[in-house]
DNA sequence: GGGCGTGCTGTGGTCTGACCACACAGCTTA
DNA sequence: TAAGCTGTGTGGTCAGACCACAGCACGCCC
């Protein structure tokens, strides 16, 4: 008879944690419902619903009303929205400073870079044949972003899903989540960073030409050169938009 | 009059990261009581908790009950807890492999040591007498792990702790915390993982022997030796504690 | 017999009110 | 002066109520 010091929806949480680690729960499954996880656990309705609203927002279930096989709580485990809005606050909390985020960004971006070009390598010695298809979106989207008359909203859009799709070519659904979250927090100063470049018309140029560039030494499996160019590229645009110094 | 088809928790979220961006909240800030957020927001205090529980969860905000200068919802901007809790809930709902986590913390912390062995050089050309201040916890920590009748748990904290102190000395934010999140999705698959080392005293001493070289060229200004020894470091003990093959 | 509409039912979403434990602050009292 | 007490505001929790919504089964109509 010991006293669960634990808040209530501490023990809703670690109750729901431990059903995904010992397998009861698994991806597409419904969690119970509010009202009868509640009853189960011997806790308010309200402490379920702050448990599952973590969950929501941590990217492990998605909530639909109504009734039928696809209402209530689905298991669905997609790690994007939650790491944005953890970096997202972070940095509007200024526990992440901006500087470390393009930090971060770097050294990550830089990795998947060389990592793809390696794994075109290993690809082209055992299937000379065939062409590496994860790499065909990041050509669609770079063509995409030759598109005259493209707005600058439009064009920083297409710039992010690029990068982000280097990141899904390499497969690794840690760092695909992390790209994407550092990537929305800092959003709001990357678009700002536009407004103080000198020539958009002429960063736009280099930056589809150095998109190009990192594209095509990925493509010729050169590992070195990838990570060198995407160090060139991102360095290379925040400082032009002058994001670093006035960061934090 | 536009209908708000946020859900209500979401309005308050909104509001809280507008404040942060704006200004008018800063760490160390105390926010409204639930009940005043809730009346000014227009909704139900309830939804107010939900909204203030994420941002506790995220590590954005400390919450305590009484009265005087330390009670109610203190705006921290901690992100350790907040990362740690997404990344272990999302390997345990399968969104995240393990193997995706081990090559993430390969990459962040090479370039960790790399980014150190630099800056331990640079250090060297501008202040010649001085040695780094941020490696001597990293050295203590490898002190520790030396004491004799150490558990294999005290151990594992330790190293977790040597790990976790190179990514402080680097002093960038997002990567401890990431660092952090990371070492705790996997602390499990870890400790189980020891159980099938063929032995203990060897493994242990072999792991010292590495933090030690890793340590030293860092302190040597050797980036590329010192991202070499981790790699070793980290990839090996993966693989001798055969984690990454039946992961997932 | 087949098609369609309608109510039933269960879901999450929200609000309200109430009570509790807690911690500080100021007052009262010895 | 010092110890104790009470008031007040905080988060933590629960219970109950209502809503909008979506599916489903029943029954009606053609």
């Amino acid at each position: 008879m010991t006293v669960d010091e634990r808040r209530a929806w501490e023990i809703v949480l670690a109750h729901i944690e431990d059903d995904l680690l010992g397998g009861r729960l698994k991806p597409g499954d419904r969690l119970p419902g509010e009202r009868a996880l509640a009853t189960e656990l011997g806790v308010g309705r309200s402490s379920v619903r702050e448990a599952i609203r973590v969950l929501e927002v941590l990217g492990l279930v998605r909530t639909n009303v109504g009734s039928g096989p696809t209402a209530g709580a689905i298991i669905v485990a997609l790690p994007g929205g939650g790491m944005s809005a953890l970096m997202r606050l972070q940095v509007a909390a200024q526990g992440f400073p901006v500087a470390d985020i393009v930090k971060t960004r770097l050294v990550l971006e830089t990795a998947v870079a060389a990592e793809l070009a390696d794994a075109v390598l290993s690809a082209a010695l055992l299937h000379p044949d065939r062409r590496d298809p994860d790499l065909g979106r990041c050509a669609q989207l770079l063509d995409a972003m030759d598109a005259p008359g493209l707005s600058e909203d439009e064009f920083l859009t297409l710039d992010a899903a690029f990068h982000l799709s280097l990141a899904e070519a390499c497969g690794n659904q840690v760092v695909i989540a992390t790209m994407a979250g550092l990537r929305s927090a800092i959003e709001g100063y990357v678009r700002a960073g536009v407004e103080r470049l000198a020539s958009w018309p002429d960063t736009s140029a280099r930056l589809r030409a150095e998109h190009r560039g990192i594209l095509a030494a990925i493509e010729a499996a050169d590992p070195t050169g990838a990570h060198d160019l995407v160090h060139a590229h991102i360095s290379g645009y925040y400082a032009e938009t002058r994001l670093t110094p006035a960061s934090r």
